[in-house]
DNA sequence: TATTGTTATACTCTATAACTATA
DNA sequence: TATAGTTATAGAGTATAACAATA
């Protein structure tokens, strides 16, 4: 009798194979997936303290420090000061990465056509809904044990 | 006009949950998901060299011997002599981990059983079928770019 | 007094390369 | 000569705590 694979299962297979995939595609550039999530971040939110992105990633200020340190040594973002709090720093891509971040936008589009493609066409929709409603639901877990942080 | 997230942003986002869960389930431990990763590998496989460990975790064999030392502090797991090759040890679970590794299992198929109930049950079969299809497809383009590793 | 960012320090995960003991 | 594991070294990501400048 074969074991199938548990949907769980599958989904943690998914998000190994992203990192993976991720890993592999900056390998040899000055990128990362912290890196990558923090750019990501700035294309969302447009120039943002440190502190904000530190909220956005997830992560510590003093570990957005090391990340935009790196990030403006490698010409992806600048360091402006902040127009009215001059304890502040404003975070803000630089045009060469706003390029290549609509760039990853349209990569991120086209992998998620070539996904739902993967899919019956008469499953989408259910897939669709129930990918979204499991994040939910997944969501509501992490906020009851973890506290609403 | 609101942006509806695409599924591919929904299936990273499951990723990231997964992380943040894990690592929370962690803190105050001596685990970490990549210690977790492999006395999973070792509960599949039964006892097993470092370089087999390697390969199954994916990552180099250096970096087995420090995940094994680790382990063998907090008493996880045990090195022992390979009975006919006296350069390899075989790394076993205890006693400890293999209760504690059952119990994961558990765990693991209540979570699976909990995120398929928050699927409509008219959908589950599509969801199955379709998330299973997409981790293949991912696991292939993953195949076609990086080389079959 | 509280906040922003940095310096100081430390730990985990990861890698490659050189070395030892065995095959 | 090739393989299993370790020592040596290095770098990224992460964290907390103490400190400076500013609010």
């Amino acid at each position: 009798m074969i074991m199938e694979p548990l949907l769980l299962d599958r989904l943690l297979q998914i998000g190994d194979l992203f990192q993976k995939d991720m890993s592999r595609a900056f390998e040899g550039t000055p990128l990362s997936t912290a890196r990558v999530h923090l750019l990501w971040a700035l294309q969302d939110a447009g120039p943002s303290t440190q502190q904000t992105l530190a909220r956005l990633c997830g992560v510590s200020p003093r570990n957005i420090t090391g990340l935009v340190d790196a990030l403006e040594a490698s010409g992806h973002v600048r360091r402006t000061p902040h127009p009215t709090d001059r304890r502040a720093v404003l975070v803000e891509l630089t045009e060469t990465s706003t390029a290549y971040m609509a760039q990853m936008r349209r990569d991120h589009a086209d992998l998620d056509a070539e996904l739902l493609g993967a899919v019956s066409p008469e499953d989408r929709e259910a897939v669709r809904r129930g990918v979204a409603a499991i994040a939910d639901r997944l969501s509501a877990l992490a906020a009851a044990e973890g506290g609403p942080s």
